[in-house]
DNA sequence: ATCCCCATGTAATTTGTTACATGATTGA
DNA sequence: TCAATCATGTAACAAATTACATGGGGAT
């Protein structure tokens, strides 16, 4: 399930021009899934080749023709295909975590810099999709439902983890570390505790 | 924050080789961040071109070399550099949710098992996070507590979404949304009513 | 017998990101 | 006057995945 495929899968909700179609991914999959102008753009001219959608230009004033793509009945046969057989991932890569578990290395205004941003991302990440979640009518399908719902509840937990959390990062060395150390300086120790074992 | 910052940050905890940093990847980090051998084995010698870590071959009895890689003095002032300044992102990428957003155009079996299967994968994380839990000690650094926490947080709410929100994909179809169809096959009508909208 | 663990790497391919290039219209 | 919205695309670059290539030792 690439930008491809998934640009495909969008236009079978109705056509669309590639600059529409990243609105679409903003406002519906920014909390899983992201894609830029620079994959959009080549993918539905790829689809078009492939005879999966049709291309028809409408000009515009003062500004490049509008290229309105609409799903063909091939396009429609591949993406339930795709969607029947691929094994979708669900893939978090999160430098943000990689970066709590050297929390002990790094200054402890750094660190809760960090931890605001990403607290930041979160409030924004759950805001979005209350404001979606304020359009929805009857007809709302339960898919969408259901993936703003998971990104909401994820978004949750996570600022809450965050919140209850943060302190056991940001606390002074426990007692019993600080004497294990030979550091006054509480930063410099934990960096040399680590560092030693190296 | 790529692979080859990151094998160099496991190595401020000490000297390793390759195929030993690999799983402390899997170990420590496999629920927020994946690196497989074609990555790793190339960063490594980076680092070293680079003079941030140190190679030593150690000869092994039918099998290759194993070579060693200690972080320099200089490796450990880049990685605490990037620490404190890369923003880090926190990035998810899931097929999966955006397959459940197509969840209409699905054929309730294989619905079924893609939750089902997502499902194990959550299970799998949670129990893979306790097991690294039962080894920890005093020492253990509130970093890798954190991420930890964080993981199994996230695992446990992602899998009680999916168990009790389920059913609203698999549900029939509401009466005021089929009588609004034309066919009486429940399957293909969740199918036609998407499509004409195209 | 067969599979997993150990242990290294390279090369091709895939995929996506970022920067560049253009330019009118509208609202603050 | 400045930023945002609309609207297209390409090209260079970065990064990671996958497949390939090799091969002994130990457990079931």
């Amino acid at each position: 399930m690439d930008v491809r495929t998934l640009c495909l899968g969008m236009l079978f909700h109705g056509e669309a021009c590639g600059y529409e179609l990243k609105k679409r991914f903003e406002e519906l999959f920014s909390h899983f899934y992201s894609a830029g102008y620079g994959s959009i753009y080549p993918a539905l001219a790829d689809l078009a080749d492939a005879g999966l959608v049709t291309c028809r230009a409408v000009p515009q004033e003062g500004r490049p023709d509008r290229k309105i793509y609409r799903i063909t009945a091939a396009g429609r046969r591949q993406f339930l295909a795709v969607l029947h057989t691929a094994q979708p991932r669900h893939k978090l890569r999160s430098e943000f975590l990689a970066t709590m578990y050297f929390a002990e290395l790094m200054d402890p205004q750094r660190l809760a810099a960090v931890l605001e941003e990403r607290l930041h991302g979160l409030r924004e990440a759950e805001r979005h999709i209350e404001r979606i979640r304020s359009d929805w009518t009857d007809e709302t399908p339960a898919g969408a439902r259901f993936v703003a719902g998971f990104g909401a509840a994820l978004a949750k937990v996570a600022a809450d983890y965050i919140e209850t959390h943060r302190h056991l990062l940001t606390a002074a060395e426990p007692e019993s570390r600080r004497s294990a150390g030979d550091a006054s300086n509480p930063r410099r120790a934990r960096i040399n505790v680590i560092g030693n074992r190296a």
